[in-house]
DNA sequence: ATACTATGATTGATCGGCCA
DNA sequence: ATGGCCGATCAATCATAGTA
């Protein structure tokens, strides 16, 4: 931890200040979930979280437990298939692992024991 | 639409909320530490074994609590200030103790 | 019971760093 | 210089708990 502290806290009386800190202000780039070649006039054919389908997620899952990792030629094969980039098809399947090794972390139920009994 | 439903059948959305004292703590590090509300691995798992919860779980609120925060500051200002004042006393203590360490400071 | 808000979890995708 | 992976995070959303 850091202590860039307050050399010189000019708070007068009005009160705690609480500032707009940096990591307030980060906004990410929207998706470029590209596929922007066939429409060149609207400005976002989709440039929102993509919503996969059951069965994508089924056949992904699927390839998954046959194989961890992905090669290039399994990668368009998948992507083809199942009609989504190769790039949303490498990002899941990264994803997914992440998914897997914090499993295999803190796979199991927590006790957790409590109640807020507010 | 509904078939995107199914997706979220999965019964471990079962969510209990956090104890009175985990939210505490969690809260208590994040305003004092507002500037950068970004513990270390290692700070989080301080912080999950203080709140009886999971390291991941942990991530989760501070995640959470970040984007809420950013997304609408005002609303958290009261929660904001009522947590400054209570780690002011803490950091009083501090000042305090260092103040008298070395108060040969004069403009 | 009803409507609304607070909150924990999930997840497609981004950011920065590292490595082959 | 290029591209994939990792780890962390973002951002939007889901589903439920809590509150009015």
């Amino acid at each position: 931890d850091k202590d860039p502290a307050c050399p010189s806290e000019p708070c007068p009386p009005s009160a705690s200040a609480t500032q707009t800190f940096d990591w307030m202000k980060v906004k990410r780039n929207p998706p470029k979930t590209a596929k922007v070649s066939e429409y060149g006039l609207l400005g976002q054919p989709n440039t929102i979280r993509t919503n996969f389908t059951t069965k994508q997620l089924t056949e992904l899952e699927k390839e998954f437990h046959f194989n961890k990792y992905l090669t290039r030629a399994r990668r368009v094969e998948i992507a083809a298939t199942l009609e989504l980039n190769e790039t949303q098809v490498k990002i899941w399947f990264q994803n997914r692992r992440m998914k897997q090794k914090k499993r295999e972390k803190e796979g199991f139920a927590p006790p957790a024991a409590s109640r807020s009994a507010k | 639409v509904m078939i995107l439903r199914s997706r979220f059948l999965d019964a471990r959305r079962k969510r209990r909320n956090f104890s009175k004292q985990a939210t505490e703590i969690l809260n208590e590090y994040f305003y004092s530490h507002l500037s950068n509300p970004y513990p270390s691995e290692e700070a989080k798992e301080e912080l999950a074994k203080k709140c009886s919860i999971t390291v991941s779980q942990v991530s989760n609120w501070f995640g959470n609590k970040r984007i809420r925060y950013k997304k609408n500051i005002g609303k958290f200002q009261e929660e904001a200030n009522l947590y400054a004042a209570k780690t002011a006393v803490t950091a009083a203590h501090a000042v305090a103790a260092a103040v008298q360490n070395n108060q040969t400071n004069s403009p």
